[in-house]
DNA sequence: TTCGTTACTGAATCTGGAC
DNA sequence: CGTCCAGATTCAGTAACGA
């Protein structure tokens, strides 16, 4: 099943086939960096990226004399520190550019602390961003010490490869999904906790685990059923686990090998939806059918008449095609949108014909066509 | 009055002590940064910039129903690109950093067009990230082309001068304010509309008011009756006018004459309240759960059926929130309405899960997820 | 006057396939 | 590449209008 995704990519040597064959619907463990440089180019089609907030707060972790002892001023200290990160940020979001599919979409969560250097680079990468989304805890942890507004929320950026790239989008499944309202970039999802959260002796794995729901809202949306979605710091592997579920083909990469054991184990405890639950078929652009079909098929005789939905206003189909009304010629769009004395018009959307006295759309003539054709080469009666 | 905000800061020359006498309580035409170099050091109290965004919109847009969209189409909101974007913000910002008093604070607010590098330049200049904040619109414009997530928020940085400041937040006020609970990062507040956004001929006057409502919070929790608050980018007053109603101090820069006009007409209209508490609306968080959530958080399981109220007809869940029904596929209100053959209903009233043998209502299991998210934000067990 | 209906509008990076 | 043109696409709220 992974082999249908290599069909048609550009591949490099053997030994890169081979890890990628490796690394497909596996945690790999090592570098980040160092690991994608060994994905082909445009390879994955949704990236899901938790980068490490900020290596400052690291650094005085593990050294936190340093600045005393060699009497560093803190400025410059805090410029290395930013450096540092912009530089490590610009790295591993140029292994992800270079690896995502023309048509695929990069997600990056962070905060305050990070998430504005990381959308910088993003952008001058070339990056074009499409939205920001705020993932807004309805259980957050509260501000102790009653000094700032109680940090509620985290940032999620949602970026195409380029300004001009055709990407994934299942605008109407979302639609659906939020009660027929369009989803918005306020979400309310609350944090990982209770069994989903993953401890060992009582103490939680990771500090940051993200929640299921987060990332099953963003895989649904932005990612078909066997997309390649990749995880760079996979963490306890919430990302993978998610796409596994819902029949998307995944690569993690995590460099702390008892992550890596918590990600296998997840795995190995996750079955994937069976394919009739992964349809999507409210994405399905129905196939272009130009208005003469229904003539050349019999749907709609040359010589009849379309009728407005009122009924009153009527134009003669040619045999060509196109329509004649008064002393106007054009296509069912031209015409519809002259008698609406609008710039433009969907033609479908308004005529009719008459059947046993009653009207028809064309519409449903269109439907029609579409489906006998579906039927019929199909074998299907 | 005004005298009082004088003493005890350092101040230049002669002229410099003018200049600032006349800019307090005024609106200053001209450039932002030319203006702003008059002003002495660790002078002002609060800053409230509203920046241009740099939109880069291309092309006109139109709604469904062929109206044309009134964007941004200002010259002020151009910029050749990136780097001149950068610039011009740099130089801003600086000088903020300059003028802002050590224990002042700073709120910039913007999209994802320009908030992460404004973000980003900030921490350069050494400004210490206090919040993020989003402000939620209730009713922000939808994506007519139903092409991304509807952009329904604009994000607000607070930032301290430096990492050590010693700054204003007036943190029980906040709290009393929320109904006794800490107020966080997520506000929900309207775009500014009705009787409050300014008009000239029945056209808006600027593309971009803010509403009150927002200002108030701001300057509510982050400044003192008394303290000095600086808009660099005061387009029609709003920051004014609620700092006057406030009994705060106010500087206001703009650049556009129409604009100035317009700010100074608003501040002779308006009263300052001093401290009393002013009416706007605390905006509750709509509780509207859509049901994908019941499916990301487990209340419904992908593969189950929904039933009818009479058990007669059931439905499948997908694992993409949506229902598959015979051979039609659409969302919880849809399909219902399709068997119930009306045009319209409301699936939260129709559907069951069948729980123990037992039908259950899907608004229910919408009840008790609500009630489990927000437990512990109101501290309930 | 009241109530229902229609029209209008808002910081928006807003199409895509065939030729 | 660019050009052409079919055809898919909106939510909350205010204001004006008419019965």
């Amino acid at each position: 099943m992974h082999l249908r995704h290599m069909s048609g990519r550009m591949i490099g040597d053997q030994k890169t086939v081979l890890k990628f064959e490796t690394m497909l619907n596996n945690v790999i463990s090592g570098d980040s960096i160092e690991i994608m440089k060994q994905i082909p180019d445009n390879s994955v089609d949704l990236i899901f990226a938790d980068p490490p907030y900020n290596l400052q707060l690291e650094n005085e972790l593990y050294r936190p004399n340093e600045t005393k002892v060699n009497g560093v001023s803190e400025d410059w200290d805090k410029f290395r520190s930013f450096q540092d990160y912009d530089d490590f940020t610009l790295n591993w979001l140029s292994q992800c550019k270079r690896i995502l599919k023309e048509s695929g979409t990069i997600w990056v969560i962070g905060t305050y602390h990070n998430i504005f250097r990381v959308g910088k680079i993003m952008q001058d990468l070339g990056f074009w961003i499409l939205n920001d989304i705020v993932w807004i805890k309805t259980n957050p942890m509260p501000n102790f010490k009653g000094t700032r507004f109680n940090n509620a929320h985290e940032t999620l950026i949602w970026a195409s490869k380029d300004k001009e790239s055709k990407y994934t989008f299942n605008y109407k499944t979302m639609k659906a999904y939020n009660d027929d309202l369009q989803m918005r970039s306020d979400w309310y999802i609350p944090i990982c906790q209770g069994d989903e959260r993953i401890k060992i002796n009582g103490q939680k794995l990771h500090p940051t685990q993200k929640p299921e729901a987060l990332l099953y809202r963003i895989i649904t949306a932005t990612s078909k059923p066997g997309d390649i979605v990749l995880d760079p710091f996979a963490g306890t592997g919430t990302t993978l686990v998610v796409a596994k579920k819902l029949g998307r083909s995944f690569i993690g990469i995590e460099k702390e090998p008892l992550y890596v054991d918590a990600c296998r184990e997840r795995l190995k405890n996750t079955a994937s939806y069976q394919q009739k639950l992964l349809d999507y078929p409210l994405e399905i652009r129905p196939k272009r059918v130009p208005f003469g079909s229904l003539i050349e098929n019999g749907y709609v005789k040359a010589g009849e008449y379309l009728y407005s939905p009122d009924g009153e206003a009527r134009a003669l189909v040619l045999a060509n095609g196109t329509l004649s009304y008064e002393d106007k010629y054009g296509s069912i769009h031209k015409i519809s949108a002259m008698i609406l004395n609008k710039p433009a018009n969907n033609g479908w959307a308004f005529w009719y014909v008459k059947r046993d006295g009653k009207l028809v759309s064309i519409n449903d003539l269109r439907q029609k066509l579409l489906k006998d054709q579906y039927a019929n080469h199909h074998g299907i009666q």
